[in-house]
DNA sequence: CTTGAACCTCTAGTTGCTAGAGCAATTACA
DNA sequence: TGTAATTGCTCTAGCAACTAGAGGTTCAAG
């Protein structure tokens, strides 16, 4: 039922220098040690660590998931601040695929306006790169 | 004909600081100096700070444009590791959008699972953002 | 000639880790 | 029980691509 970082890395998935560095940025509780100074863990560790984890792979930074923690930590309370926390990352994602479909045009565009078959002087990749006047829209 | 790095920062849209590094990291060449010690730069460098600049707008990371200015000092070379570079970028590009649009998916789901109307308790949202077994795809 | 804006260098901070040095504790096996 | 391999500890520095600030100098306008 205590188990070591080892242990809780292999468990999670998360690195154990990563686990350190979480817990010096307060998302983990700072784990009680043994007589040899080496830190134990708890099942609870087990589950913050893997909230922590699946928020981090959904691309939440970790001030939101700070907030996200600091409100689990008050269960009577309202949940409407996760529920916007959830929202805004939804919108940030959004935002992204949008900018990011914008540069794939752009680029196709600018990979498929020369094949490589001719030389550094003429090549229209070169040239696209240099000029933004010659792109199709804003990115 | 010769400008100041201000001038150069407000033709290009590039900040001060941004140009002083890029020189630093050897984007620019080293610019001729007045007696004062200050810079100045001449029609060459702004081509080729706009190039700098739509190639990072573009999502370039510096070593691939650091490429492209060496190969754009060799006009005779053939073009077709332009061309590799373009579409390298292109298909990273593509990676991510993959990405992004799953956790768009998944964030999606998250964010209309509760409508924040309750308490943090039983709040669907941050069982959501706990438990990847809920999600219905990999992330 | 003076004043204020722009310039200079250097250092440190941003985000979310990751790598390495140099040492201590634990665990497995003989 | 001895010892060697593994795992753990702290601390510092590095990554990408800038950005901010301190503290001081030069330039250009009036």
């Amino acid at each position: 039922m205590e188990f070591s970082i080892g242990e809780l890395s292999k468990r999670t998935g998360v690195k154990v220098p990563t686990i350190r560095y979480y817990e010096q940025e307060g998302l983990l509780n700072t784990p009680i040690r043994t007589e040899g100074n080496q830190r134990r863990y708890l099942q609870g560790d087990l589950e913050r660590l893997g909230f922590i984890r699946h928020c981090r792979d959904l691309g939440l930074p970790m001030p939101a998931i700070r907030d996200l923690i600091e409100l689990s930590q008050h269960p009577d309370k309202p949940c409407s601040q996760a529920n916007r926390i959830a929202i805004e990352q939804l919108k940030s994602v959004r935002d992204r695929i949008r900018h990011l479909k914008k540069l794939e045009a752009e680029l196709k565009r600018i990979a498929t306006s020369c094949e490589g078959d001719h030389t550094v002087l003429e090549c229209n990749v070169l040239k696209a790169f240099g000029d933004h006047s010659l792109c199709r829209e804003e990115h």
